[in-house]
DNA sequence: ATTGAAGCCTGTCCGC
DNA sequence: TGCGGACAGGCTTCAA
């Protein structure tokens, strides 16, 4: 589901109900979601720890305690709420887990599909144990670097839409966002990563902060289920140009968009646009 | 070391 | 209306 401009939007929207309140009790309802972590340890970690800050980190949520990094990934349909215990924003079955918290409202956590995760580590070292240590650089405020991208590109033979997906190259972009990023840089997603020209990975570096920022700017894309903190919608959605949009007219050159399975995803195209 | 495919889960949409 | 199958915004693990 949620994108670095979907995570971000949810980030700030936490941040601003939950910073400075303390979790006072935590109910977990599907234990597997707490991911490499002992429940018990986990809900013993977080109790009676006051919320420093809400921030995130391409599609990572983080919760800063004073000693401890509460990490949540939402994959495809995670959501956070804040409400009181007996009113649900979201579907009260997909419920998984809730916090207490000490203004007496509720910190909840829904996922319908089951596929997001929530791990805690000490601050000092949570990036190497949580594994962020090995993200690439979000693309924003004109990063990353001519330089940084081109070493990564050089000797890559996995198909370019597999390398702007890749969380270790470029932090934050997802299926909705590659499919756009491709079609603003021109670039067909079935390109090898290693034919990239000096020109085209400019243009990959300029489209993705462009692209991302807007959607920032617009709290993210609202399209199947997605909606950030207690239901707000995005509106890029509005500004799509390939995703969703098989066998429409290319804004651009009017030929018909093109949807087919690249690198396993869902891939949007105009076959004329990009090359 | 890379790359691709399967697996994790459930809900929704589409065609018969 | 009901059913089966395809598909969904992501990541990890396993196999080649």
């Amino acid at each position: 589901m949620p994108e670095l401009p979907e995570v971000r939007t949810v980030a700030v929207f936490l941040n601003n109900k939950v910073a400075n309140l303390s979790i006072l009790n935590t109910e977990c309802f599907f234990e597997k979601m707490i991911w490499r972590n002992e429940v018990n340890e986990f809900k013993k970690e977080v109790s009676n720890q006051k919320i420093l800050r809400v921030l995130n980190y391409g599609k990572y949520l983080m919760f800063e305690f004073k000693d401890w990094m509460m990490i949540s990934h939402l994959r495809m349909e995670g959501k956070w709420s804040v409400s009181p215990k007996e009113i649900d924003i979201y579907n009260k079955n997909h419920l998984r887990l809730q916090f207490e918290l000490s203004n007496g409202e509720y910190l909840k956590y829904y996922d319908s599909r089951k596929f997001g995760t929530i791990e805690i580590w000490e601050k000092d070292d949570y990036l190497e144990l949580s594994g962020m240590n090995k993200l690439g650089p979000e693309p924003l405020n004109s990063k990353p670097s001519f330089k940084y991208l081109k070493d990564k590109a050089t000797n890559s033979n996995s198909l370019i839409k597999a390398f702007v997906l890749d969380q270790s190259v470029l932090c934050g972009i997802g299926n909705i966002y590659a499919n756009e990023i491709l079609f603003a840089a021109n670039i067909h997603p079935e390109r090898i990563t290693k034919s990239l020209t000096d020109k085209e990975i400019i243009k990959i570096i300029k489209a993705s902060n462009k692209i991302l920022e807007r959607a920032i700017a617009l709290k993210g894309t609202s399209i199947h289920s997605y909606k950030s903190g207690n239901g707000e919608v995005g509106q890029f959605q509005h500004e799509l140009k390939v995703h969703l949009r098989r066998d429409e007219e290319c804004f651009v050159c009017g030929s018909k968009i093109v949807k087919k399975q690249v690198a396993g995803r869902g891939t949007y195209f105009c076959k004329i646009c990009q090359h």
